[in-house]
DNA sequence: TCCCATCTATACGGCTGCGTATATTTCGCA
DNA sequence: TGCGAAATATACGCAGCCGTATAGATGGGA
């Protein structure tokens, strides 16, 4: 048996990074074997086609943003504020953030993504949701606020616009107090 | 000379749709050419390359995110609150939005484009600080609800969780209720 | 050591798209 | 009506990419 020097992961992995920088058009299997440092011939080995890479890239992305978060952030405890905010940095941190925009943006033109997109969106609203409940008894209140967050979360690199006198930082911190501050 | 049956604005024209629907990537001039029911022979009369199209494209979606809308919310008057919502209407239709998010999308991997969409929302976003000022004295907390604002009109239509029990709708509109509300 | 399954390289046919070159059509105008 | 310029059609070479077929390399186990 030859042991592979370019594994089935490797493939995901570098067509992960693609999405993320270049979109799902960008993920070419010729163009993956060259960053490769190999040819195509391994590829049609572990895939069947190019849809079939896309697809296990989806499971990896799904299981990435939700399994492994929340395992995390159970792992590491600490107060509502503290774990919610974890889970934000984890989910958003700019690797996956990246990643997430690249299949957020996907999920527009595609029902498959669109339906993963809706699972991980509802575990990832649902746990914000979960984290506050205490705080804000009005549940439309509550759903408001999550909405809020999670919007600024993702849209915030979304949107180039300048602040005079601030950064982006510093009224994303200004934000996120008016929507939780005071707990 | 002969009349032109597809001018110079029919190619933009598709091509901001084919952008709006499937992103830069599938703009394509042959593609273009059949969906106007013509050969691409005439589009090198007009373009010098797709690049050059592509930025013809860019041009128009600038003028008409910005000085199209807000000539119109101008010439029709109302109050801060009546304008402010009627430049986000304007602005965020749904063919419109569907539009921005392509470009916002493209910006991430393009610095041209970029550049441009941070004019776009300079504006944007120092058009709504406008409309707020007298209400929020303190630019931080203004420049945090008009931030939080924009980011949930563009992130709303991205984020695919559910919230049991009502809309997205409602949800949204309690969102702006806590935004701006009693006034 | 040799076998053989596994992984990889190479070569191919087909398709799509770009940009150019060159015909052909279409109309305004004289 | 017929000329001529503008618009369009057609044909070409080139390049990238897909998926397949086939040959070659690699390394564990008998």
């Amino acid at each position: 048996m030859a042991r592979a020097r370019t594994p089935r992961t490797a493939w995901i992995d570098a067509g992960l990074a693609v999405l993320a920088a270049r979109g799902p058009d960008a993920v070419r299997v010729e163009a993956l074997a060259q960053q490769l440092g190999v040819t195509k011939g391994g590829f049609y080995g572990y895939f069947d086609d190019r849809p079939a890479l896309l697809a296990e890239m989806l499971d990896t992305w799904e299981r990435r943003s939700i399994g492994d978060v929340l395992d995390r952030v159970e792992r590491e405890g600490g107060d509502t504020r503290t774990r919610a905010r974890r889970a934000g940095e984890l989910t958003f941190s700019p690797e996956l953030l990246t990643l997430d925009l690249a299949v957020r943006d996907w999920a527009r033109r595609d029902a498959a993504v669109a339906e993963r997109l809706r699972r991980v969106d509802d575990q990832r609203l649902g746990f914000l949701r979960t984290q506050f409940a205490d705080r804000f008894p009005d549940p439309v209140e509550l759903e408001a606020r999550c909405l809020l967050a999670f919007c600024t979360a993702i849209a915030s690199d979304l949107i180039l616009a300048r602040h005079p006198g601030n950064t982006r930082g510093e009224i994303v911190d200004r934000a996120e107090a008016l929507l939780f501050g005071g707990g």
